[in-house]
DNA sequence: GTCAACAACGAAAACGGTTTCGTGTTAATA
DNA sequence: TATTAACACGAAACCGTTTTCGTTGTTGAC
């Protein structure tokens, strides 16, 4: 077992000094050539790389950005981790990934843990506990400190930092007013039981789309379901009891453990009803009939939340003086028409 | 904005020396009780943690384990993921996720990144590239340099370290046996192009199911598909050129896919034809039918292989020398049954 | 009154690098 | 020949901790 080797190391065995060595290791024209020669290739043969922690100490940089995400058995998180990793990737920095599974207490304890130096800026969505409890003074805390924050989907106004979003209220609405157009007069939405900011705003817009085009808001039309769940019986009667011809859903999961409920019940796809979700994963793609989805550009997402990151890391270590400025930036969702709808 | 504090400050400011104020934090008897009340106090008035980077250096131990698997946005990878941070998460260690994306030189790139004293030890999964060029030279060197790996799911024998897999041979055994004791006579089996090392032991076992039961293997019931593919072109051809009963699929997406196919071909499941797929995902719930399906227990292959990583890093510094032992933990997978299959 | 023991603290090395600032030698210039 | 510039290198500080090993000043025992 050979442990890596150090710059002490080759700079006893070959009868330097330290500085010398680090020097021609970066080929300063302080050191000869024959010197440099030598120590690059014994480095070489030693397969000699600096040591990361020690840079980072120095450098007071660490080329890790820290990922805070509420799940990551979830198409949507995961695309959005997919999307900062690689952008991270080509820039040379690494991504620690953590989950809050929802929980405010994660949450605040793994952005502490983080915050100690290990990383040099957070990407990160709410926990749907942190969104309930509207506490946010981890987040204020870490801004505080000058570490870069970029949140992305579970946003909130109450904190004052870089944030990627899509644009929830209006791909809604047009999801609603694209079935209205289609002849549909009673559109259900099922959305979820815990107050999330994305949520309320695809609420909000099948509100809006509903009142423009003269369609009164049926509360037995909306259904709230926790977040996880396996039990069916609240999906069942909702079915049961309500006659629709359109369902808007706040997720793909919801849409197709829906639209499986619909057919049990006899009803055809999409001629007795449609479907929209959001979310455009493969469950969508694979769904049977296949979802008409509202694709909100996960890694698109991720990548430019982690491009906002890395440019404020980067100008942070040139200037320090200069008033900071935060950029709010909104993907535009895309509607995906397949068989769950006809056009 | 109020940068992190640190020991330094505290000292100069309470006017006494470093280590003073070092070993007040940590309650040394050492320091008067007057002088550590009054440093700890000062200390928690800013909040004062240690700098990580720097007891990183320090105690050559960073609490950081790196995770390279070649896709996130894949239902399995996700889950034992989820797996791996949890219990990483409750034994205080951080986890640094790299994304191979099936890509040898990525892999290697990453793993040297990330060798250089991030992180304490590395829990991957082989890319399919690395599997094909059967080059594995990068993980010996990292081996040899005393840093713990444990391989899971896609392994090799030829790089001696800790592994988790499942019995993915008994279980696809399995499932073809029981697909012949429900009468099928006609199996398909759909896997890979590539070569990869799960795949041939789910294929081994589908051909030593077939054996044992007098069944012929028919090589034109066995469909290659490449891994990831939108053409369905080839997988259509298939099911009109053959007459089968059943299919086993070496992953859910595949699995769905097919079924699809078949579906759109008039046959019923599982009246006509039976399925199952491997990967016990989100798919095989929720697909129309829902699909029986070998779950991989993802989450619990993370879990015992963050386990064994973290054991080992933390008996590393205990002692230096006795032998290395290295296990391979087998995971038995199990069968859930579901529509696409009568009993 | 002397010496040992002890309490309370500080100096310094170490972790592994980078970088600034000498310093000694040689060669070129006045 | 004296001065100086260029060259090639080393010493030391620094990043933020921990920890060993002094070094004080006070106390108690003899």
């Amino acid at each position: 077992m050979k442990k890596k080797i150090t710059l002490k190391q080759i700079a006893r065995e070959l009868d330097v000094s330290i500085s010398t060595v680090s020097k021609a290791l970066k080929n300063s024209k302080e050191i000869s050539k024959d010197t440099t020669e030598k120590i690059q290739a014994f480095a070489k043969l030693y397969h000699y790389k600096p040591n990361n922690i020690a840079l980072s100490l120095k450098n007071r940089r660490t080329r890790n950005i820290g990922v805070i995400i509420p799940d990551i058995v979830h198409h949507f998180f995961t695309t959005v981790f997919r999307g900062i990793e690689q952008y991270a990737d080509t820039k040379g920095y690494n991504v620690i990934a953590c989950v809050s599974d929802e929980s405010f207490e994660k949450e605040v304890i793994n952005m502490e843990l983080l915050a100690n130096g290990s990383i040099d800026g957070f990407i990160m969505a709410l926990s749907a506990e942190t969104q309930r409890k509207n506490d946010f003074h981890h987040l204020i805390e870490i801004i505080d400190q000058g570490m870069p924050l970029v949140l992305f989907d579970r946003i909130t106004d109450d904190v004052i930092c870089d944030k990627v979003v899509i644009n929830d209220f209006e791909a809604s609405y047009m999801a609603v007013k694209k079935l209205i157009e289609n002849g549909r007069k009673r559109i259900a939405l099922i959305t979820t039981e815990s107050y999330l900011n994305v949520s309320e705003k695809r609420a909000q817009g099948y509100y809006k789309a509903l009142k423009d085009h003269n369609l009164e808001l049926d509360e037995n039309l909306i259904l709230r379901l926790p977040y996880q769940f396996e039990d069916e019986t609240k999906s069942e009667a909702f079915f049961a009891s309500n006659n629709m011809d359109a369902v808007l859903c706040v997720n793909e999961i919801f849409a197709v453990r829906a639209m499986r409920i619909a057919q049990r019940n006899g009803m055809k796809i999409p001629d007795d009803i449609a479907f929209i979700g959001f979310t455009d994963g493969i469950l969508s793609k694979l769904a049977n009939p296949a979802l008409t989805s509202i694709a909100q550009h996960g890694e698109q997402m991720g990548e430019i939340a982690a491009k906002m990151l890395i440019e404020k890391i980067e100008r942070d270590d040139e200037i320090e003086t200069e008033e900071e400025t935060f950029r709010t930036e909104v993907i535009k969702a895309t509607l995906i028409e397949r068989e769950s709808t006809n056009n």
